[in-house]
DNA sequence: GTCAAACTTCTTGTATACAGGATTTGACGA
DNA sequence: TCGTCAAATCCTGTATACAAGAAGTTTGAC
């Protein structure tokens, strides 16, 4: 009852002249913000516990508070910003406990997409994965470790599809993105992406042998790994 | 069947009423709609695919379009709750391939809190456990199925805690609950309820004997059979 | 000189207004 | 009767307005 009138008058009730004209196309106008603002705190642009004001974020981006709040809202859902009531969003800080928590939660995902991997992919699925294991090697050498990031990452993608759990896939594909900076990071580490690169090798083989066993234990093993050298990059400093 | 059990009251929240100006005592409006929706949708009063309209929440629960449009935000953010652009929001339709899906991580997820628990919790923690189970004792005949769900959800939630892994808790809480309709209908199924229970005596079992592997094992299977019998259940209809 | 209370300013949380896509309705023709 | 197209309506996405909490600043007392 009492139904709010939504008021359908034509006449003009308003002046059009103050009215900026909206600017349309994109579906939403809170995605590519998210986007956006989810990059730049990946890759510590923003760097965590930087204040992130609406009303200087709605001026950068040209649009009302209303898309941001929305844009904050979904990163505070994804575990990237903290949402103070009344006080405000920051760049979520993450403890090197959380870290080693979530670097533990991934090395069991990933190590079950490798099982799952071994138990169904198929050969051609394999020889993609090989194809995209081969395309690491010009830059496994250590001099473009940006290079050998991205292109990690995609072996990795590729090896969580190869388990057919659509949503084991997107949990990890959240999980992977949101350890994105810290991985990055540590492959700085001496030698270590001479290292991955091997560990893949012996990934690959274990799911093209069909050996769920090994193929989750080398997964494992090679998250694992990033996880303690993120904790000695952690303990050197 | 599918009565809904306790339903913790959930409807006494809307009583401003009047044109009050906006004398708020909560800090956020969004939250107490969230855990609405989010109840209800679960307990399925809201069937998947059902529309969710934004101005009909809103007189619902008497506020603007704005809180209910960030908790639908959060919902979607959840999985609970599919946006699609320019068209509303609707309760998330779970194939049951997706469901199967599901307990398959989530089986993984409970199996590495076992295994943590054995390796960590302490002497108090596994009487805690413990107890959880007793509990479970009187209500395992199968004549109260509601019950024994709710003393059998505070059992694996013990069980995540021991984990001492709070972000491994966290998101196997967060997917509990996400499957909590699927597991409540699961639960009706001929004998479930008994050799749920004697499942977790074992369980409790390998956890106190420190032992990692059979933890592990014993709480995938629990899962995995959950998995298995929804899916006889569906198959059934 | 330091601390605290009051005031000011800033920023968030919610309500409301408005524009344009999506859906429905109705008329017309095959 | 049914299908198609156009107009009307509904509803979402965004902008803006406004109230109240939080932070910052000034002033007053001891």
């Amino acid at each position: 009852m009492t139904t709010i009138k939504p008021t359908p008058v034509s006449s003009a009730t308003h002046d059009k002249a103050t009215r900026a004209p909206l600017a349309q196309g994109a579906v939403r106008l809170s995605q590519p913000l998210l986007e956006t603002i989810e990059e730049e705190i990946v890759t510590r642009q923003l760097a965590p516990g930087a204040r992130l004001d609406e009303t200087e974020l709605a001026q950068r981006f040209a649009v009302s508070r209303t898309p941001i709040r929305e844009a904050l809202i979904q990163l505070a859902s994804a575990g990237l910003v903290e949402l103070r009531p009344r006080r405000g969003a920051i760049v979520a800080q993450v403890s090197p406990q959380q870290l080693m928590e979530m670097f533990d939660v991934m090395a069991e995902l990933e190590a079950h997409c490798g099982r799952l991997a071994a138990r169904r992919s198929t050969a051609e699925e394999q020889r993609e994965l090989l194809a995209a294991h081969e395309a690491c090697t010009e830059s496994s050498n250590g001099l473009d470790p940006d290079r050998y990031f991205y292109l990690n990452e995609r072996f990795h993608q590729i090896l969580y599809r190869l388990s057919h759990n659509a949503f084991l896939e997107e949990q990890v594909r959240h999980l992977q993105r949101r350890l994105r900076p810290y991985r990055r990071l540590q492959l700085r580490v001496r030698q270590r992406v001479g290292h991955s690169f091997e560990e893949h090798r012996a990934i690959v083989d274990a799911i093209m042998a069909g050996n769920e066993v090994l193929a989750a234990e080398h997964l494992r093993t090679h998250i694992q790994i990033q996880g303690e050298r993120f904790s000695d990059l952690m303990a050197s400093l």
